[in-house]
DNA sequence: GTCTATACACTGATAGAC
DNA sequence: GTCTATCAGTGTATAGAC
């Protein structure tokens, strides 16, 4: 991120986001995005080169919102219990503000895996060496006391976040499914669901 | 599906679920589907008309391969853990042999809703009067054994779903930062991982 | 830096011979 | 039903005036 920024590079990477989200690398249209900054066409080749160029910024940036806001939960030195509900509380947050990013980083993770992995050898090299070991010592503090299963803690990670994502990755299926399109409803019981999943993990990891 | 299907069509159907799985709708080709079936490209157009229709055709064939599956294991009448053991299992074999899959119907669910509800007018408008009534009395039943919290059960299947469906859909994040990109490590990781959420739910839902 | 005009490639779709 | 040839439309990218 170079905070030396033209407004107009800042203008154009907002609506390259919001098109390339909602449409795909391959959906976007460069008019489209040029439409949404309020600028020519020309420009976007003039700041970006190239539609791939642009693309990746977006990409690179969009990851840069997810990650290392999980690292800095994982590495509070509060109990396992608070640290479960403050990720989940605002993992959910986050997704909630940006709905449509994580299907987004999904899909183009799938597309092209070379993105991903370059974006952590990159900048995080870190999350085996930082967050595991201290997730994992929180986890064994526990089973300790309880008589709690000793399970790799990366399970518990991939339980939570996959808890907390699935509901927003589908939900336009489940809104139908299980609300009947009702969007109330559904919002009711995606609210009430941040403390069920909470309870729902630390129900089975402290389970005697 | 009608069953009179040339041998050319599901050759075409067969390439086209290829290719627009892997690329998405804007980034498939029409050539390269036609490559793929060995066929003109021409002909892609003489069964399908165009490309929309095609799309359509395998997108809603894809659906298929999910909900029916997840309905029988739902009907079944054994016990609430036999349940959860079998869908768990099941449900992960059927994602494991595509994939691909399910960040295709994800991906163009948040594109285009008005597909997947369509869908579900025409096929299960089942679910919710089959499936939830179904879980409900077998939450219900365990419930009053053990002293278990009788949270809603579609917070059960969310919660099923969600921690089986995430690292596949995240496979080569996790397989990079979890493994290091050693395949092996992870495919391991990944079968223990069955039981291991069989475990995590029954161990929270049986909580004294 | 910003705009207009345009080049160039590609893609979905159709027409028509066989 | 299957192929070849071709068209019209669209999209990225560049050249050049200001």
């Amino acid at each position: 991120m170079d905070s030396t920024l033209t407004e107009t590079e800042q203008k154009i990477l907002n609506a390259a986001k919001k098109v390339f989200v909602l449409k795909g690398m391959s959906g976007a249209r460069m008019q489209e995005i040029a439409n949404e900054a309020g600028i020519n066409k020309s420009l976007l080749h003039y700041y970006f080169r190239t539609k791939e160029k642009l693309f990746d910024s977006v990409f690179q940036s969009a990851l840069g919102e997810f990650f290392p806001k999980i690292r800095s939960y994982m590495l509070s030195d509060s109990s396992l219990e608070d640290k479960i509900k403050v990720f989940v509380t605002e993992y959910s947050k986050v997704l909630q503000e940006n709905p449509f990013l994580p299907s987004f980083i999904l899909g183009e993770v799938n597309r092209n895996p070379e993105h991903i992995i370059s974006y952590f050898k990159q900048h995080v090299g870190s999350i085996k060496d930082k967050n595991i070991p201290a997730f994992h010592q929180a986890t064994k503090e526990l089973a300790e006391k309880g008589s709690s299963s000793g399970f790799d803690p990366r399970n518990l990670l991939l339980n939570m976040i996959g808890m907390i994502l699935f509901p927003i990755l589908a939900r336009p299926v489940i809104k139908e499914v299980f609300f009947d399109g009702n969007n109330a409803e559904f919002e009711v019981f995606m609210k009430n669901r941040e403390s069920h999943i909470s309870e729902f993990i630390i129900n089975s990891i402290t389970k005697s």
